[in-house]
DNA sequence: CTAATATAAAACCTATAGGTGTTATTTAGA
DNA sequence: TCTAAATAACACCTATAGGTTTTATATTAG
């Protein structure tokens, strides 16, 4: 198989605020674990915890380099968020063209 | 003031799958706590609690009618989302950018 | 080959998310 | 005005998310 199947979605992924500061400094510059880390106040252990969740819904993907293990951002599963978000946007302009005839079809 | 501080995130309120299925429901139709509950296996008592959510993080309003209790989507709170989004798509968009650039002038 | 560095793996702790059932309270309607 | 319907308010349970510390395994540099 070409890919695993995916444990975790996109919206759990993001769900929890240390994991987007986690992908915003990767879309800074790919980084190692201990690099990403260093942002944060939390153990090391628990900022892996948050990679592997990461790593299962697809939003980054870490690739051995010697001791170092390095980080990169993964853009694919962000396309289920837009499709789900592109949505209610439609919904939304659907709704505020209706209110716009009756306003203006109104005395 | 105007509006209750925002106790809940967007992204934390998104995260769970039956509010997903909620906020899809909302936008078929305005519904009751009773008709929303019919949609789902769990107790009436959850669902409330999955609406309080909801309702904290701005993404709907409930307004009572006699006995009943309608629900109605928000749009405002799923901008911050859009916002959050669009910026790994530029991010993205980017980088595919670089990529062809240097496609192009390799030999 | 050994010390230091970087990550991995495991066991454990605690708060809380998501669920339950039971008991008020409000309101519509016969 | 009494009953049934709809929601609100509690108290409670359990799995797990997010964190900790400790121990093991690879890898690089002297």
């Amino acid at each position: 198989m070409s890919q695993a199947v995916q444990k975790v979605d996109v919206f759990q992924a993001i769900a929890d605020p240390t994991r987007r500061d986690v992908l915003h400094l990767l879309s800074e510059r790919n980084q190692s674990i201990a690099e990403i880390s260093s942002h944060f106040d939390i153990s090391r252990t628990a900022v892996v915890k948050h990679l592997n969740v990461l790593t299962e819904a697809g939003l980054v993907r870490g690739e051995k380099n010697g001791r170092e293990k390095i980080y990169y951002l993964q853009f694919e599963p962000l396309k289920e968020l837009k499709d789900w978000l592109a949505y209610y946007e439609q919904f939304w302009h659907n709704k505020l063209t209706k209110l716009k005839f009756v306003v203006e079809n109104d005395q």
